[in-house]
DNA sequence: CCAGTTGTTGATCGTTTGATCACCTAAGGC
DNA sequence: GCCTTAGGTGATCAAACGATCAACAACTGG
């Protein structure tokens, strides 16, 4: 079908199921961050710049697409090496939870993570309250063993949750209210980390 | 109508309009907060236990209902007088910052306001964003020259946001994502406090 | 160049949604 | 008791929803 100006513009693109898919589901995990998953396949479909009929051929189901979404967002999203780095005693205590947390929230402080986490969340989806679990078991009590070898203080899971919560905070306001906030939230989380450490 | 056992149960009771609307609100804020504004105005009136039509005798539609859902959780949540008690200094400042976080705490630490507050600020409400920035210009702030004529040495902003962030998420984490919580958040509060103080 | 494969589409189905209507009946004044 | 008022209901509409299907057309191998 050749255009206005002499170039040929196919109205269909035909490609691979593995390009397509992906395309597919990238398009779902932006549309569902924005809108939730009230959102609808029409515009999902339009916002991929695909027919809302094509995507049942990739996913049997919109239960089935927002599923993938999930997989996509929460898979791989933990790096196992943090939790090593966290035991690492060859660096201070202070210097280690700073990097944690730098790495963690390079990590989550993305407008797709933080809001369909908080959308998930809101819906009461089971995977969310399980990846809260891990962080609590595998990240926040190592990281309390380690406070309480390097200062001689343990603290309880509860003061861990909220060192963790005012700084996970940033990312809520950033992403879920959409106030503004520091570019760089480094200098916040060395701030906090230090203020943590220096209470007994 | 005689029922079974021989009582009289009719099947449409009349009710004075306020305290009809009254009801429908009350049911609109629990059901909004637990499924989000995407419930279906069906499933509302079975739960108000009215039909779906009368909803609309007393809302002329789901968005005017949604936001008189928005003023009942929003209005008057926040005390003037907590800014007065933060600035008494005849009281010690950390005892003014845990009194104020307890009350702070005991007003918004419902079901219906966290969530329905975290469905509002993903939909991208504007009276979320004006309520925050509430809290940061009249709260916040103001806590902090508390803090700098008290200590000597005046927060930033972004470490009143952590303070408060911390204190919240003990919040989003009991109604939000569901997870075990200490039934009372005093000594939790109390403790935030203490760090945030302890530090120059 | 052509035929077969298959990725893609427009049309359409049945259901659910917000919203409206004519009609019904409970309650209060006479 | 009767009649007027007004709170309440069942039926229904148009639009939007998830999902399906026959038909189309882009690419591949020959």
């Amino acid at each position: 079908m050749p255009a206005l100006d002499g170039t040929v513009v196919p109205r269909r693109r035909r490609l691979e199921p593995e390009a397509r898919r992906e395309q597919i589901l990238a398009a779902a995990v932006a549309w569902f961050a924005e809108v939730g998953f009230a959102g609808t396949t029409r515009d999902l479909a339009r916002r991929a710049g695909v027919t809302q009929a094509l995507l049942y051929k990739y996913f049997a189901s919109k239960a089935e697409l927002t599923e993938a979404v999930f997989e996509r967002v929460y898979l791989g999203r933990l790096d196992p090496r943090w939790l090593d780095e966290l035991r690492d005693r060859r660096m201070p205590l202070h210097a280690r939870l700073c990097r944690f947390y730098r790495q963690y929230t390079a990590a989550i402080f993305t407008y797709e993570w933080m809001r369909i986490f908080m959308w998930a969340g809101l819906a009461g989806d089971a995977l969310n309250r399980r990846y809260l679990g891990h962080v609590g078991e595998r990240l926040l009590a190592p990281m309390g063993q380690e406070i309480a070898a390097a200062t001689g203080h343990a603290p309880g899971m509860e003061d861990l949750w909220n060192l963790h919560g005012g700084i996970v905070y940033i990312g809520i306001r950033r992403f879920i209210y959409r106030l503004p906030t520091p570019e760089d939230p480094g200098p916040a989380i060395d701030a906090a980390v230090a203020r943590f450490l220096r209470a007994p």
